[in-house]
RNA sequence: GCGCGGUUAGCUCAGCUGGAUAGAGCGUUGGCCUCCGGAGCCAAAGGCCACAGGUUCGAAUCCUGUACCGCGCACCA
């Protein structure tokens, strides 16, 4: 594992050790301060302190008088220029400006824009799409929160397993298999294999209302894939492929590359002898035939009523029993510290059966998190088939491109026809991927097609342009490598971008401790309207050379935290658009 | 019935473990290109944070209840 030096204290825990260090001084018990937070508004000071309040409650003394007595025995500190206690009991922090561009400079120097590395393993599961389906709309979230999960817990030291579970197991494929030597289009599935899949599978649910017998027939051919019957094997296989080769395209669009793709079928040999000890230790249980494993109230809410079932009446196998399996290979593989499910809300209950399993067996190795996030649903509601309002991935992907390209063409006339397509192309994924992300995960979304081919305000090209001024202005201003100084904030606007651009770690750690990507494009989106103001007001390369060469210090110290920003969200960010 | 979510501006949504006067985009109205890129900048209007109680220095945020909406509750995944 990486390893790198930490970088400089961050503004806001040095404010709470000095908190901390004043109240021990005065006499107070100081166990669990919150740390300090910036400041709404400015004539606040830049970092607000709150502690004196929980101090003063703890130990049963006025609020304010606390506050009085912590800020008389604060520590002297190079960072601080003025402390203040307001209202009942704030205490605002003005820090030094010198001090400040000292700490923006030695965050950006640092590979890791100053964001302390953490220790431990984690094993992402997202994405996960069923083979011989094509992927649509519904399976964005789980993959662009995913693969932003992915970006941030690696950049923040972790060593990450991205493992892609996709459905490559199940009954299905008896149906495919029968539907394949019964009607398949050579020539279709030539032209475009999984829109054939589709089509044939789709077949035979018609035919076979018509034609009981078909069900036979397919339950009779997974049997014989499942018993390693060498032409259905050669066949799933194949769908596989094909499936993975659509698959990857999008993927490769989106920027996104799995350490694993270990499907469903993967644990297949596990899932029997695993069901069988389960069964002689105890843990399961008989019930009406089929196998589960029985909760008690204490292990969870709801969950006494409803067994996880792990073996059907027939001997089957199910989705629970091959994520048990899947979590028990994960953990002796990697011996992971940490492992995360991407999913959307409906598996809440699935993951809860799941996670106290694991807990009953003594799989406690690793911290389990289900990171669940909200339905999509079209404006006329569900999506499905039968309605026919599904929208393919790759065709969401290509109007957004098309669509960009119509503003690309607009914009910037003189760049050549190649460069147009290709930025066309980053904007309009990026755009479709910034619009999922940038809502809270956890809520449910109507897919409108305004929402995602929208350009202007809170999306994706609106961060992209800020960068690329800045390296428009690097570029005019002759700068290609370029070494940070310490420089000191002067004007009000530049203080402010100084103060916006250190905050970068403390928004990543909050983003990946609580499975919100959307903390992070709200930081990005604030932080690209102050730059955009920074050189809308101030001239750059005009400027006096001491101006000048400060000014360029912050439009490189910008780009690079916004552009290190755009890339933990999977949008890469370009020099010109 | 039980469980999990949700309800914030005309629309779409932020609001992190309670913090100071409730935020943004779109839309509406009005300004800014002889000036480093106008995919931009500035400003205005727009709110009983579903409702009712409670907790405390302080509640959109926590607790209880009510209403409405979504999802889930063993032999699908």
């Amino acid at each position: 594992m990486s390893s790198s030096p930490p970088g400089p204290q961050s503004a806001p825990s040095l404010i709470t050790q000095l908190v901390r260090e004043a109240a021990l001084a005065a006499g107070f018990t100081a166990e669990e301060l919150e740390p300090a937070a910036p400041t709404r508004d400015a004539a606040h000071g830049d970092y607000q302190s709150n502690s004196a309040f929980r101090i003063a409650k703890a130990n049963k003394q006025n609020p304010r008088a606390v506050a009085q007595a912590i800020v008389e025995r604060l520590p002297a500190h190079a960072a601080v220029r003025a402390v203040s206690i307001a209202g009942p009991g704030f205490i605002n922090f003005t820090l030094n400006d010198a001090w400040l561009g000292a700490q923006l400079v030695a965050q950006c120097e640092d590979p890791h824009l100053g964001l302390d590395q953490r220790q431990g393993r984690v094993v992402i599961d997202y994405s996960s799409p069923n083979v011989a389906k094509r992927m649509h709309v519904g399976h964005l979230r789980s993959t662009v929160i995913g693969a932003a999960l992915h970006n941030m817990t690696r950049f923040a030291g972790y060593e990450v397993i991205a493992d892609n579970h996709i459905g490559d197991w199940g009954t299905q494929f008896g149906k495919l298999i029968v539907a394949w030597r019964g009607w398949l289009d050579a020539e279709a599935y030539e032209a475009d294999p999984i829109g054939e899949l589709q089509r044939i599978y789709a077949d035979f649910e018609v035919r076979a209302e018509a034609d009981p017998s078909l069900a036979d027939q397919a339950r009779h051919e997974t049997a014989k894939l499942q018993a390693g019957d060498p032409d259905n094997r050669a066949l799933w296989r194949q769908f596989i492929e094909v499936s993975l080769q659509e698959f990857n395209q999008l993927y490769a669009r989106l920027g996104i590359q799995f350490d694993e793709v270990l499907g469903e079928s993967a644990y297949n040999d596990m899932l029997q002898p695993l069901v069988e000890s389960l069964l002689a230790s105890g843990v399961a249980q008989v019930s009406d035939g089929a196998v589960v494993i029985p909760f008690e109230d204490a292990d969870g809410p709801g969950l006494a009523k409803a067994p996880m079932l792990i073996r059907k009446r027939d001997g089957a196998a199910l989705y629970g029993t091959t994520d048990l399996a899947t979590a028990r290979y994960r953990l002796d593989r990697w011996s992971p510290s940490r492992i995360i499910y991407v999913t959307d809300t409906r598996q809440q209950f699935h993951f809860q059966q799941l996670f106290a399993a694991c807990k009953k067996l003594g799989w406690t190795q690793a911290e389990l998190v289900h990171c669940w996030f909200g339905l999509l649903s079209m404006p006329e509601g569900t999506m499905s088939s039968r309605k026919g309002n599904v929208i393919n991935l790759k065709d969401l992907l290509d109007e957004a491109a098309r669509h960009a390209r119509a503003l690309v063409d607009q914009k910037s006339p003189n760049l050549s026809d190649d460069e147009r397509a290709k930025i066309a192309e980053a904007v309009g994924v990026a755009a479709v991927r910034y619009a999922d992300l940038s809502q809270n995960p956890q809520s449910d979304v109507t897919f409108r097609w305004e929402k995602m081919l929208t350009l202007d305000g809170n999306t994706a090209p609106f961060l992209m342009y800020s960068y690329a001024r800045c390296r428009s202005l690097q570029a005019k201003g002759g700068i290609t490598a370029w070494t940070l100084a310490p420089f000191t904030p002067v004007e009000p606007v530049e203080r402010e971008l100084t103060i916006a651009l250190t905050r970068l770690n403390e928004i990543v750690v909050s983003a990946i401790d609580g499975s919100r990507p959307n903390a992070l494009c709200d930081y990005l989106f604030t932080l690209a309207g102050l730059i955009n103001r920074y050189y809308h007001d101030l001239p750059v390369l005009t400027a006096a050379p001491d101006d000048r060469d400060r000014r360029l210090h912050v439009i490189e110290a910008s780009a690079r935290v916004l552009g290190q920003g755009l890339k933990l969200l999977g949008i890469q960010p370009l020099d010109r658009m």
